[in-house]
DNA sequence: CGGAATCCTAACCGATACTG
DNA sequence: CAGTATCGGTTAGGATTCCG
């Protein structure tokens, strides 16, 4: 058993960082990880990819390029690095011919990952309640 | 008992909706969802404000843009209306003199808070770990 | 294959002013 | 108090081209 609980060192951290503040370092992460593109490459290391079986797993770059439909080559790679640069994924470089990279979740990416994949999922699950919700309020109602 | 469990229904929606596919409607939803303001929103009226018991608790304008710092009213503003549109809060109006309205979480709307509280949460708990990574990345090695 | 670098425009968003 | 409306700067981000 440790010296300090889960909840002690939640409650230190409480005090330390706190995201409602804008100048708060927390704050900006928060921005950061607010972003769509973050999310999918993340769900994508994490296995929820589309014929994935649910398993964390490598991908390359022109993999993540091919499931993550819709994202541009430049925001691939940014994306890509400030998360690398904030320690949620590797880079790995195979000097094959041509260039072999491969991107994987870090032990802190994975940690996310549990949060992003709820967060596609509940778009997922929620997507037909919250259309019949917007038709509701966009029709000026008989 | 019900007919269909949770898991069969979550299989039919997984094959409806596709967030990794950029024409899927619920990938327009997940942008949507990935944005600060959102997430503070729903932190904020989830009950996680900063000096907040905990509770869902309903919120008016002015308490939401004190506890969200740096917002802007009209990023408020915008932010809530859609979120109104999308079902995940409810505009209340109170015909005192001047006028009171506020905020409170729907139950889908309290649904998603159960993933935006850990957004949050993880931003703060990690912030020290990223920004050791950082350190790291930033510094050209010895 | 996996990028980097450049250009350029569409949107986001903040600031300001006005309203019920 | 709780907005709406407008304007203008900044920037995100797409398209293109080139490189190791």
């Amino acid at each position: 058993m440790a010296t300090t609980t889960a909840a002690e060192r939640r409650e230190q951290n409480k005090n330390a960082y706190n995201a409602f503040l804008a100048v708060c370092p927390s704050r900006q992460l928060l921005d950061r990880l607010s972003d769509k593109w973050v999310v999918l490459i993340l769900c994508a290391l994490g296995g929820d990819g589309p014929g994935d079986p649910g398993e964390p797993a490598p991908l390359r770059y022109s993999e993540l390029s091919r499931q993550i439909a819709g994202v541009s080559q430049k925001m691939l790679t940014q994306t890509l690095r400030s998360l690398e640069r904030d320690g949620l994924i590797t880079r790995t470089i195979t000097p094959t011919v041509p260039v072999t990279v491969t991107y994987a979740l870090t032990d802190l990416g994975l940690s996310l990952y549990q949060t992003t994949r709820r967060l596609r999922a509940w778009a997922q699950d929620n997507m037909d309640a919250v259309q019949e919700h917007r038709n509701r309020y966009d029709t000026p109602d008989t």
